[in-house]
DNA sequence: CGCCTTTGACCAGCGC
DNA sequence: GCGCTGGTCAAAGGCG
C-alpha cells in the first residue's frame, strides 16, 4: 500500500508544454459555483478526493450521488453503490491529465447539451473506473468530469 | 508494429 | 407497445 495520494498538487499537468498557454486555462473556479444536479449533493469534503485521484481539494468541487432513499420501496435492493463523483473545472482542455491513462471508448451527443459527451475508461485492466467528460451546456468553458468507481491499482506512478 | 482515436450501430432501460 | 436517450462494443484508420 502507501503512495495512495503521493501528491495533490501534481494534478492537471499540461499535455503539451508546461509553460505554454496552459497557465491561461488553469483550473480556476469557485466553490460557490455549484452545479445543479438532481439527486446529487455537493460535498466539499477533500477526504473523498484523494481516493479517486490526485486532485487538489481546493481546486475541485465534488458531487456525490445521494444514496437515494430507496424511493419508497421495500426490499432494500440498493444496486451496486459505485462511487460516483463529478468535478467541474474551468479549463480550456477537456482531457485533464490526472496521471492515469484513459481510453476513449465512445462519444455521444446528449440532448441536454449542445456539446458531445465523451466516455473514457481506465486503460489499466481490473480498473472498473469510468470517466465521463462533457462541457457545461451553459458555460462551454467549464468541463464536467464524472468519475465512477475507484481505481484498483495504486496510481500510475508516472514518476 | 502497436496503441489510441473516431464513427456507427446495437442494446437496454425508462417514460408516456 | 412504441419511442427516445444513454451507454457500450466493435472495426477501421491514423499517428507515433
Amino acid at each position: 500500500m502507501a503512495a495512495n495520494n503521493p501528491t495533490t498538487a501534481n494534478m492537471f499537468r499540461s499535455p503539451d508544454s508546461p509553460d505554454s498557454d496552459f497557465s491561461n486555462h488553469l483550473i480556476n473556479f469557485e466553490l460557490s459555483d455549484i452545479l445543479e444536479i438532481d439527486n446529487w449533493s455537493v460535498q466539499q469534503d477533500p477526504t473523498l478526493l484523494p481516493q479517486h485521484s490526485n486532485y487538489a481539494p481546493n481546486q475541485v468541487v465534488s458531487y456525490q450521488e445521494e444514496p437515494s432513499n430507496n424511493i419508497g420501496s421495500s426490499s432494500g435492493e440498493r444496486k451496486e453503490e459505485k462511487d460516483k463523483v463529478a468535478f467541474r473545472t474551468l479549463s480550456k482542455i477537456e482531457i485533464l491529465d490526472d496521471g492515469y491513462k484513459w481510453k476513449k471508448y465512445g462519444k455521444k451527443m446528449v440532448k441536454n447539451s449542445p456539446n458531445p459527451r465523451n466516455y473514457y475508461r481506465c486503460s489499466v485492466e481490473g480498473c472498473p473506473v469510468k470517466k465521463r467528460v462533457e462541457r457545461d451546456k451553459e458555460d462551454s468553458r467549464y468541463v464536467i468530469t464524472t468519475y465512477e468507481g475507484v481505481h484498483n491499482h495504486q496510481g500510475p506512478s508516472p514518476f
